[in-house]
DNA sequence: TAAATTTCCGAAAACGTTTTTGGAATCTGT
DNA sequence: ACAGATTCCAAAAACGTTTTCGGAAATTTA
């Protein structure tokens, strides 16, 4: 490995020198500089960064943390998209991303594994379980590291987050069931636990009232976002409400569950029943039918969420707000207009 | 932040007992050590990875490369799976994944940039064009920094690569469809740059040959992982071939393609003719009718390659060698015997 | 030409660790 | 009680940078 001393001995300078010639430092002869850029690409030169995160206290690393404590995985419904946004935006501000991998081998706690790594801030993407505020989440807030989350209310002197406007989602949901004629609109929800589920859940009753119609807590049931749930709590509906037009499930894969179980209890959709889904993950265009469903711009929450924890890493005093994403509904082949 | 100094002035000892005491070792009065546990645990310390990193040359950082070197985002078709198992298995060793996003405003190479951060070894899961051996790779895999590639032939004193056995995975497909009465099978390949293509392209032909079936190179073409080549290499099969009963290909994305392309031309899948695909994506199960393919076991490969890439890190004189995953047929709703 | 200014560069400290070396103090055996 | 062994610890160098400070040399100004 070369460094910065090989080049001064060759240049005949001092490390001083090289590192401000490198630099781009004004006080530095231009030839001297040349002679410099010269050696250093000559030799193949590339600085240390963890040298230079020492003095400096920058890394231009940004710690990504996902998945749940207990290390589950790579499980968040559009991970995948979000962290693409934001490799691709923070990748052209020049910081790399340093995924934690949570070893659980010592118990460190998110705040010390950053300070530990040194990272210039943190992303926060969890799935379920992670998102019950903890003493964790709570000391990183309080930390003055910056970190954004998604999905996840942090609120701090240096944290934030990023969201859809799922209230706005939902209603829109709901306004164009009622718009084909439905009254009778069951929800399956997500969790208790979830500030994105409440808000799902209250944009459907919002929905609901202004449309005249009275919200009937039986038509309300949680999914927790697992098959067996969902199946379940379809099924309750089911039993309970023969007359039944139309689901709004919380999420996409939820609400293929849902078809699943009513195609099973014979069911037509969406000819006897309307469902729309939340999300637009991959499947659900792909779906036969294609489902109806809310978009979240999952590449716009990743970017937004990225800029905003620059912002907040580059100036001092910026004080972060939440940013509030909207969202789209797509009209696919899982709804249409009510029969009866 | 507290450091090892802090320690060792509320200890009354040097700094070098404070780093002896904390990293376990045995010529340290176990009072001393405890009292310096104690200290620590009090004060929050977390050792300074960059320092660390520095004088030990250990950074337990693995880098990772994927996508092309264009930074298209995540788009390897199961990327997803394979990091899951890295995470994990990495994470459980105490390394953290560092993602190289390829910050294009300085032309670095894999090389410079995995020395800039020093990372203890580096794992590529690179798409369609990166997957042209080019400078970059040939500069890394001779750079003595170890490195294992998915899918990408890469051999060294300390590379290698993990990579499904697609030649018998191929065969297993045409075996199973010979099997069911098929003759007439088309193969829509990859492309004519991968190993991967390559071997699945042999697989299929060794499968027929050893059925006793004379190769038809009008029934060979490349879809190139797209979605209108696969259309177009679909009908060109279609029109030159009206009594092909099986569609054999390269890969689950693809086969989907081929289906939906069979359907529009009037086809029933499986009653007239059969196809298989290769991966096992999420969409091949979900698909209907649920999709047969040869299944590549992306955990395993993972799993495989993070632990070979430890083993490469850890043992200076091993001399690795390529891993091959098996795969395994997975029978579902797209194939049938042959009515012909 | 002397003084003032500017230009350029080197020395050295600092960042937070690990690791080597040596030595003082204690212990062991005789 | 003395040599030798053992136990425990401190000092210091080293890792590769950045950055501050000051000063010599060159240039400008008067």
């Amino acid at each position: 490995m070369t460094s910065i001393k090989d080049i001064a001995k060759r240049a005949g300078v001092s490390v001083s020198t090289v590192s401000r010639a490198l630099n781009n430092y004004q006080d530095v002869n231009p030839q001297t500089r040349e002679k410099i850029i010269q050696l250093a690409r000559e030799l193949n030169y590339f600085a240390n960064a963890a040298a230079k995160s020492l003095v400096q206290k920058r890394s231009y690393t940004i710690g990504v943390f996902f998945g749940d404590q207990m290390n589950s995985g790579f499980d968040h419904p559009f991970f995948l998209e979000v962290i693409s946004a934001v490799r691709e935006v923070a990748g052209n501000a020049g910081y790399d991303l340093l995924i934690f991998t949570n070893s659980n081998k010592n118990r460190a706690t998110y705040t010390t594994l950053c300070r530990e790594r040194g990272v210039d801030g943190v992303f926060l993407i969890l799935t379920g379980e992670g998102k019950k505020k903890n003493e964790q989440l709570v000391e990183l807030q309080e930390s003055g590291i910056p970190c954004v989350a998604i999905d996840l209310p942090l609120e701090g002197e240096r944290c934030s987050y990023v969201e859809s406007n799922n209230y706005l989602g939902a209603k829109k949901a709901v306004n164009y069931l009622l718009g084909l004629g439905h009254k009778k609109i069951a929800f399956i929800g997500g969790d208790e636990i979830g500030k994105l589920s409440f808000d799902r859940l209250y944009g459907y009753k919002a929905g609901l009232s202004e449309g005249g119609i009275e919200i009937d807590s039986d038509l309300v049931n949680l999914g927790y976002f697992s098959e067996e749930k969902t199946k379940e709590a379809t099924k309750t509906v089911l039993n309970k409400h023969k007359d039944i037009t139309a689901f709004f499930v919380a999420s996409d894969s939820m609400a293929l569950v849902v078809i699943e179980t009513l195609i099973e209890n014979g069911y037509r959709v969406p000819e006897d029943i309307s469902v729309i889904g939340f999300d637009d993950i991959k499947e659900a265009s792909q779906h036969k039918p294609a489902l109806t469903t809310v978009r979240q711009s999952k590449y716009v929450m990743g970017s937004e969420a990225i800029h905003l924890l620059m912002k907040i890493i580059d100036e001092a005093t910026y004080r972060p707000y939440p940013v509030v994403v909207p969202c789209e509904l797509i009209i696919r082949e899982t709804t249409a207009p009510c029969k009866k």
